[in-house]
DNA sequence: TGCCATTTTACCGATAAAGATAAGCTGGCT
DNA sequence: AGCCAGCTTATCTTTATCGGTAAAATGGCA
């Protein structure tokens, strides 16, 4: 098997993302200007058709005033998880 | 002060990065045909003199086996933010 | 000292990100 | 129905990534 980067990373940001966005009731024009990321650019990471680069991230995740590991991580843990991070026994053969 | 967001980002995630490799007793070459990454560019990644796209660093955490979130935080640092300190500067009250 | 593996740096061309702007949607209003 | 805030999509330009290749450091070892 090669590899396919896989085509739910992206799209799996840009909904944490957006989630994330939405719980702190931000438009998209509002988190345009605390990043300095246009709108349409924004738009287009959350909707997962682009594939944005680290400082991009870093900017929005600070804008938005968590971690950047929180657009890349699953489920609840994102704001309760203490310190998991279990280091070891990680299966991602799906992450590409 | 303007917005400059860590400017160390690259250079941290460059160094974690080599670290890894090195866990692994891997040569940018052997890492490059993992990642279908050239070596000049993951020596650039690693350096801290290129901002990665998502999803390149999605391959290198994969071949790597470690998730993507290892490469962004130290551990230490990934447990003292949870609840997210405010830290400073990115006040959106203004634009609210 | 020289040799060799590894890494860094420099150039090139193709592809893509990102800003700006504008145009098209979408849904919720009165 | 119209209006409008919000989001999407399109186009354009500038800039950067990225692979490839090749050339310079860098480091180790005999």
């Amino acid at each position: 098997m090669t590899m396919e980067i896989e085509p739910n990373l992206l799209a799996d940001v840009g909904r944490r993302l957006r989630a994330l966005r939405a719980e702190q009731d931000l438009t998209l024009e509002q988190l345009a200007r605390l990043t300095g990321i246009s709108a349409p650019a924004l738009s287009l990471i959350e909707t997962g058709k682009r594939d944005a680069r680290l400082t991009t991230l870093a900017k929005i995740a600070a804008a938005l005033r968590v971690p950047i590991r929180t657009l890349l991580e699953d489920p609840a843990d994102a704001a309760s998880t203490l310190g998991d991070v279990p280091a070891e026994g990680y299966d991602l053969g799906d992450y590409l």
